[in-house]
DNA sequence: TAATCAAATGCAACAATGTTGCATTTGAAG
DNA sequence: CTTCAAATGCAACATTGTTGCATTTGATTA
């Protein structure tokens, strides 16, 4: 997900989004991130924005799939860029969402085998799977 | 999942509990259902007791291992009776909670095959697996 | 059954998080 | 440069959950 700002303008205009400096300073940090960002960690960089504004960005950018809610514990939600495979849809079918107890970071894990989940008589539209232990690089 | 009043009695001595009115009258709520339950729910049945009350209550069973947290949704969180094989540690391992978008209720499913993921090099502690779709009530 | 005391409760006040209405500003198109 | 819908900022409010503290109560012991 590499993404210039001119390449971000163009993605904001694609969905019929103004290109405001508050979208493309919250795309920014959003893309800066490796792991999933939380709403504080967006107001704690967007300091000359409105909190009300960054709450309105969020759900604008939700509402047009560029983002997604990777991660919602007790306390706080995280917030994702979308990639191309993450439709506003179907966003979990081959993905899953991993919170490190130690770095207390979250980050999207590909899966290699998919899962398949059997529930006879039901309709499966969505399937979201969190799970928490110890990431990759802190097990290291 | 049966409870009469001197069994949940009981339950609540053998985790070092008082037995008090409102911690009886909110597992039979609990018990009442079954899908889980709001705390909306709780606190319309348990109309002579302090909000605060109830949260403690809640978070007191939480602690104990009495109840689980079945679902987050952004406004409202579902909580469920634990049964025997869900210790406080261990909840998911062979069960998922489906929310039917029909009749907007939160049930415990038990899984047949058991689910295996595979992250290399993380260490999974617990894992939380959220479906929506309709249910099979809503579906026949 | 009465006395005792930690646990549980109720109340008030507070904090955090998110929402709504409305006037003002601004990005983008002509 | 003008125009206008879209976006923003501000104020006020709603909801949800928490904390401190005085009072009450369940369970234990005498």
């Amino acid at each position: 997900m590499e993404l210039t700002t001119e390449e971000t303008k163009v993605l904001l205009r694609s969905r019929k989004l103004k290109a405001t400096p508050t979208r493309l300073e919250v795309l920014s940090t959003l893309k800066k991130h490796t792991s999933a960002v939380t709403f504080s960690e967006i107001q704690r960089v967007c300091t000359n924005t409105d909190r009300v504004t960054l709450y309105r960005t969020i759900q604008t950018f939700l509402d047009k799939g560029i983002i997604h809610k990777a991660y919602q514990s007790e306390e706080e939600t995280f917030y994702a860029l979308c990639n191309h495979n993450c439709s506003s849809e179907a966003h979990f079918h081959d993905h899953l969402h991993f919170k490190c107890s130690t770095c207390d970071q979250v980050t999207c894990q590909q899966l290699t085998d998919e899962i398949k989940i059997v529930l006879p008589n039901f309709k499966i539209n969505k399937v979201d799977i969190n799970i928490t232990g110890i990431c990759n690089r802190c097990c290291a």
